[in-house]
DNA sequence: CGCTGAACATAGCAGCGTTATGGCATGTAC
DNA sequence: GTACATGCCATAACGCTGCTATGTTCAGCG
C-alpha cells in the first residue's frame, strides 16, 4: 500500500552495540554490580544509547544470555568429532559443564528467571548440538535402536546443567562436577552401550581441557 | 566485666515476622514483585519492621530461602517409608519436582544468584534427608557394598534439580519431567539394583501425588 | 542545498532500598 | 507506684536505580 516511502535516517552504530555487551560481560566477570550508568560511564556513549540498542536494560540482559549461548555454541564448535561417538557427547557435556563454571555469572544470566520467549531459539540451538551428537551414538550401533536422540540430549542436557546449577549458583562444592563421568555412564549404559567400552569412552570424553578462549581477556 | 548490666527492651513480636514471609510467599505465588513499600502496604506495619525483623531486603530474601527448604522438608516427611527403599528414594525425588513445580517462583529464590553460606545448613538439612534413603537402599542389599549413600544422594539431587531447573526457570517444557524416572533407572541400575526390580520401585516412587498443603491457601 | 528522521546527549521523574530521627510501649529498678 | 532505660516501629528524607521527555546533531536522499 503505502510502503512505497523509502526511509531514510542515521545509521546506528553497531559497534557500540558490541561494545556495550563485552562491557557488560566484563563487568559480569569483575562481578561488578551492572547497573545502567555504571555500564556507559567509561564508555563514550550515554544512557540512550542502550535504549536504541537494546530497548532498555531487560534487552541488555536478554542479548547477554544470547551472547552467553553463542559462547556456548563457539566452545562446543571446539569438540572435534571423533571415531567414537559417546567419546563426544561426554565431550560436549564436559564442555557444557566448563563453560559454566569458567563464567559462572554468564552461566547464571543464561538461565536466570526472566527467561524470555526470544531466547528459546537459541537454546535450541544449543540443544540441538547435542541432539546430533546423540543420533550419532544411536546410529553407530552403541545404543538400542529405539533411543530417541532427543530424549538422549535432554537427558543429558539434565545431568550436565544438574551438576552445572548446583555448583555455580548452588550449595554444592566443585567437586561435585567428579559426579560427571558416572552419571553418563549410568545413562549411556542404560541406553545400550557395552559397560566397558562405555568406560573408556566417557574417560576419554571427559578429559578434554580444551581452554576457554575468554579466560584472559585484557580488561 | 561491665557485663553486669542487665538490658532490658520491647520484646519483637514474632507474628510480624511470620506475617511478612507469608505475605511474601504469597506475592511470590501470585507473580507480584516484592518491594518493600509494597510488601508491608496492607499490613499495618511499616517498612521498619522489615529491617528489625530481617534487617533488609536482602535478609527478607533469606528467610524466604529458609522458608522454601523447610516446606521441602516438610514435603519430605509426608513421603512415608515402606519396605522399598529404592520406591522411597524415588518418590523423595518425585516430591522435589513437585515441589519444584507447584511453588516454581519460591524454588527459584531458594536457588537465586544470591545463596548465602547462612543458607547452607537448610540444603544440608535437605540433602540429609536423600542420604538417608540412599543408606537404606545399600543397607538393604538393593545395591552394592560400595556405594556411598552422599554420592548417591548427589547423584539424585542432580537428576531432580536438572530437571526442575530446566523445567521451572528454563527452557524446557513440563513433559520434560517424564524423563525422571528412566534417569533414577539408569542411576539405580548403575548401583547394583537389578533392573526388572528396580523398574517396579521406581515406577510405584514415582506415582505419588501427595498433594502439597500450599495450593489452596486463603488469600 | 534543504529536508527528513533516526541516533545520541542532557535533564528530570517515579520508584527502589536504605537510613536518620522521634514517639511510644514495655519491662526493670528503686 | 513511679521513673527510667531500651529498642520496636512510624515518618521523612537520601542516594541510587531504570526510564522518559526534550533538544541537538548528523547521515542520506530529493
Amino acid at each position: 500500500m503505502a510502503c512505497t516511502v523509502q526511509l531514510v535516517a542515521r545509521p546506528k552504530d553497531p559497534a557500540v552495540r558490541t561494545q556495550l555487551i563485552e562491557r557488560a560481560a566484563a563487568m559480569l566477570r569483575a562481578r561488578e554490580p551492572i547497573t545502567l550508568r555504571s555500564l556507559v560511564a567509561g564508555t563514550g556513549v550515554s544512557t540512550m544509547a542502550v535504549y536504541t540498542h537494546f530497548e532498555g536494560m531487560d534487552g541488555l540482559w536478554q542479548a547477554l544470555r544470547q551472547e552467553g549461548f553463542t559462547r556456548l555454541g563457539a566452545r562446543f564448535a571446539t569438540v572435534a568429532e571423533t571415531p567414537d561417538p559417546i567419546r563426544d557427547l561426554t565431550a560436549l557435556c564436559a564442555a557444557y559443564l566448563d563453560h559454566a563454571l569458567t563464567h559462572p555469572d554468564l552461566y547464571r544470566v543464561m538461565f536466570d528467571a526472566s527467561v524470555d520467549l526470544e531466547d528459546l531459539p537459541a537454546a535450541d540451538a544449543t540443544l540441538e548440538q547435542l541432539v546430533q551428537a546423540a543420533r550419532r551414538c544411536r546410529d553407530a550401533g552403541r545404543f538400542r535402536a529405539d533411543v530417541v536422540p532427543l530424549d538422549l540430549a535432554i537427558q543429558s542436557w539434565t545431568i550436565g546443567h544438574g551438576l552445572a546449577s548446583l555448583v555455580a549458583t548452588g550449595p554444592l562444592p566443585p567437586e561435585t562436577l567428579d559426579h560427571g563421568p558416572f552419571l553418563l555412564h549410568a545413562l549411556f549404559t542404560a541406553c545400550g552401550d557395552d559397560p566397558h567400552g562405555c568406560r573408556v569412552s566417557v574417560e576419554q570424553g571427559w578429559r578434554r581441557p580444551a581452554p576457554d578462549d575468554e579466560r584472559s581477556r585484557p580488561a
